[in-house]
DNA sequence: CACCCGATTATCT
DNA sequence: GATAATCGGGTGT
């Protein structure tokens, strides 16, 4: 499968959620080691025009990547202990738009991603935006990265699986709460549920 | 330059 | 359901 190109970003954000479901993650190490997982959760920021963006409130240097070409890793960090990956989409239809990877379908790469997480349980590995970045080392030291090439350290590659896909409400925000610009599996266990403990597995 | 709080997670009750 | 952990970006003084 090919790694997929600046034209498959270079589209409004909420078209770039979906279609993103159900392709791989790449990520080669320094050492050449690969990670991989299918992405099984994502959602559209449209920068400019979406109050829930980092990018609303215009350009500043922690966000500066959104404003440029599509098909670069935004990289940043919350919470005082996670990082977040997103891609940026087209600038046609509105400023700094970008799509956030929630969660991936771990694929390859899974003995080393328990280590980094300190968890064996495989559904709580890439089950969430910090965890996956932990899980796939993503820091900021990757923002403004160019993962439409064969050599980036961060790419996604073409799939031909079919993903029946859901859609919601975003997570985690306070702007924009109503918008349905969420897209995720309907069927994956990797899906991320930030209100459900992860000892138990009980939903609270 | 002080203050507030976040595109989260793990762990406790 | 609630909260601690812990950093730094963004805003306003």
């Amino acid at each position: 499968m090919k790694t997929l190109e600046r034209s498959f970003y270079d589209r409004r954000p909420l078209i770039v959620a979906r279609d993103i479901i159900g392709k791989k993650l790449i990520r080669t190490l320094n050492d050449g080691s690969e990670l991989s997982g299918i992405i099984v959760e994502a959602e559209a920021y449209e920068g400019n025009k979406d109050p829930a963006s980092h990018a609303f409130r215009g350009k500043t240097p922690r966000n500066e990547v959104m404003f440029g070409e599509a098909g670069h890793a935004y990289v940043y960090f919350t919470y005082g202990f996670h990082h977040c990956l997103n891609l940026v989409t087209s600038s046609r239809f509105g400023k700094a738009s970008a799509v956030l990877i929630r969660a991936v379908e771990p694929v390859s790469g899974i003995e080393e991603m328990k280590v980094r997480r300190k968890t064996n349980s495989v559904t709580q590995l890439t089950s969430g935006p910090g965890k996956l970045c932990q899980a796939f080392l993503i820091d900021r030291s990757l923002n403004g990265t160019d993962v439409t090439t064969m050599d980036s350290p961060i790419r996604l590659e073409d799939t031909s699986l079919k993903v029946r896909i859901a859609i919601s409400t975003r997570i985690g925000i306070k702007q924009a709460a109503d918008r349905m610009w969420r897209f995720y599996s309907k069927t994956s266990p990797y899906v991320s549920k930030s209100h459900v403990n992860a000892t138990t597995g009980r939903e609270s």
